[in-house]
DNA sequence: TAGATTGTTAATCGATTAACAATC
DNA sequence: TAGATTGTTAATCGATTAACAATC
């Protein structure tokens, strides 16, 4: 049933990075289908939801193992775990959040980390007005003291959202910290070997950007749309 | 010089996602070029500076036309006139923010939107506390006069940050005022007919699964890694 | 058992890279 | 002119889809 090409302690070695970034939709997916009471699902169901192909479907959680049975389908629960197990969500990761500005307040009231079984340690910021405060329950540090925090805590995770000409310096500190994965919206793209340290950067201008391609092009060509799905998975 | 298979108002009919996801990028590196002062780059050196190949980067602008020079390259300035034109940074698009709450707050504040010709015209909320302000110089008004609003103004573009269980019922009223995209944050899955309306869905919590799921796996390999460049330029 | 649906291999499609003739 | 570098075609690679035997 597992017939995974190479595998280091239960993990395929080698995922596309295709099949990864789908990933999360299929936990969303699945996610709602146990809030709705489903226990069962075939390939070809899930795929009609999702506007996938079955095969796709098939494929992407052959990558990880056989989560499924012949005739059945596959039970969504039990499908749900497997998911979450890859995508770490139990592993109980730890984050801090670099910048209690807008951005960082507004991240740290989403309910996305704890939703995701990440916990959220602290915020840090160099300015008065914001050391000291709490927002959604998490304090803010100064800045200063990143080292001190980061050798009395497993810190996992930094997200950055402090100012952009201060991405590049506070990146180099948490690297030197053994910060496993930094997650950076600042608009400059930051660069390290992934056996360092695991950078996901995000740059939501890109997406308006998009967004304003899409706008242009479906006005100029007014009506003879392609038809393409509208979702952007990314 | 233009060999462009088929074309409509000066735009190519197909243009493949793959190469309209990488335009945002090809747009900020040339920004950064022309703020160093750079007047020409070939394709050589704009593939060493991005990480990506030299073909693919001649191939990319190719879809929409000779931009370069035979022994000569590109014209940064002019590529990126041409770049931005493609984007449709000059359209002068109008944008609404839905949501007065941390992360359309959030949004308006950061620079992303003016400085890609956006215009914010309002946010919209129902919460008394929020109504009346203003942020970022954006007045906050009533979600009641949406539809006032967009009979008075040109709005383009919405950017949805209100709650999970409105997006679907202010989509539609979106959609009912002929607002040309919507920018979705909100992990609801939007879907329209893109010739009624363009959605740019953006599901933040699914980069920080992907993180983990890179930590996680680099934590079990450790440290034999693939290599694997660190940019995920959705 | 018969029907359903997976796991998996093979075929197709699209996107990337390499190569090179055109040309500045 | 000679050197450089594009535009573009052809080759390769990867990802998606189709098909079907295995099996619940």
């Amino acid at each position: 049933m597992e017939q995974i090409e190479e595998e280091l302690y239960g993990r395929p070695v080698t995922v596309s990075p295709a099949v990864v970034k789908r990933l999360p939709r299929y936990y969303r997916y699945l996610r709602e289908l146990i809030a709705q009471g489903r226990t069962r699902i075939s390939s070809g169901e899930l795929a009609d939801l999702m506007n996938v192909t079955a095969s796709q479907i098939r494929q992407d959680l052959n990558c990880f193992g056989g989560f499924g049975q012949q005739g059945y389908g596959y039970n969504v629960s039990y499908l749900f775990a497997k998911i979450s197990e890859i995508l770490a969500v139990g592993a109980g990761f730890h984050a801090v959040i670099i910048g209690a500005g807008d951005l960082g307040r507004a991240l740290v009231h989403l309910s996305m980390f704890e939703k995701r079984g990440v916990d959220i340690l602290a915020m840090f910021d160099t300015g008065e007005g914001q050391v000291g405060q709490q927002f959604a329950g998490v304090d803010v540090l100064p800045l200063d003291s990143l080292e001190d925090f980061c050798r009395e805590n497993q810190v996992d995770i930094a997200v950055i959202t402090c100012p952009k000409d201060q991405v590049k310096p506070i990146a180099a500190r948490l690297v030197e910290c053994k910060v496993k994965g930094l997650w950076n919206y600042m608009g400059v793209e930051l660069k390290y070997d992934p056996g360092t340290i695991v950078v996901e950067n995000v740059h939501l201008g890109d997406f308006l950007m998009i967004l304003n391609y899409r706008i242009a092009s479906r006005d100029s060509q007014l009506s003879g749309g392609k038809g393409e799905a509208a979702e952007t998975d990314a």
